[in-house]
DNA sequence: GATGAAAAGCTTTAAGC
DNA sequence: GCTTAAAGCTTTTCATC
């Protein structure tokens, strides 16, 4: 599906996404023209979904960030919905995940401080009809330098 | 810290990083120069540490994701570090958190398929001299759209 | 698919306000 | 911090291979 060359274009893009593509196409050894084409290609089929900066959360004011576990009440595909659609747009949520085991959800909150905390976990989370349960496991640090996975 | 200018700003290249300048300057009401001048500013400062392009992971052969709580063997420095310097250069690892709680560490990771998330566990996890446990939760999904924190 | 060349557009810098 | 202007790149298109 993804030929070496196309790898070498998501790599690149994954390590910087701003890179231009004038010099991606000199680092993977092929033509702007070309470079360009594929780059298009690979965001056509889905491949690459977008670009984000990747920001500082304590220079933003967020220097408290916490993973919680939540359980709901009942694993009906109507509280799944429920708290599906919910969860992405409650405040400070980084990222939401559906998983599976004794937990349902995971959560990835970054806050200002611990009573923002407090307040998310207790006015968001336990209030909501679908959710039995929330643990909150503080983030002492989200550790750099992953290798990239392609 | 940071005004309402640069906070637009972040939450745009939040969305697409690869916006232009021009477009840029034009979205938070200020000058292609000024915004050129508070983008780099941006960088200098830490608040934005770079652009990263975001793949879809079964497209590029990694369909299945999960979480894992790894647990130490005893909660040294020495253990900690050995883990710390470890983790991020595993393959398939997405991330790595060290949190607060009865786990030490969490792990986003992503893999082909269930004999290679085996093998991580096995041949990378719980092989490994600090580590006492390692708990997986698949990841059925990674829910889209949650809302830009700043 | 890939290329090279031309046109269009963007970034970057500097000077003056 | 804004505007303007100019130089230098980049992106994009397109005809061609």
């Amino acid at each position: 599906m993804l030929d070496e060359t196309d790898r070498a274009i998501v790599r690149a893009l994954l390590e910087n996404a701003r890179t231009a593509n004038s010099a991606l196409a000199e680092l993977v050894g092929i033509a702007p023209s070309t470079c360009l084409a594929r780059v298009r290609a690979l965001r056509e089929r889905g491949v690459i979904h977008g670009y984000h900066a990747e920001v500082d959360l304590p220079a933003v004011g967020l220097p408290l960030q916490a993973m919680i576990s939540v359980r709901l009440r009942a694993h009906t595909r109507e509280q799944n919905e429920g708290f599906r659609t919910t969860a992405p747009n409650l405040p400070g949520v980084l990222e939401v995940f559906h998983i599976a085991g004794a937990d349902d959800y995971l959560l990835h909150v970054a806050v200002a401080d611990p009573e923002a905390l407090r307040s998310f976990v207790v006015d968001h989370l336990t209030t909501h009809p679908a959710v039995a349960q929330a643990r909150t496991n503080l983030v002492f640090e989200r550790i750099p330098g992953a290798t990239p996975v392609i």
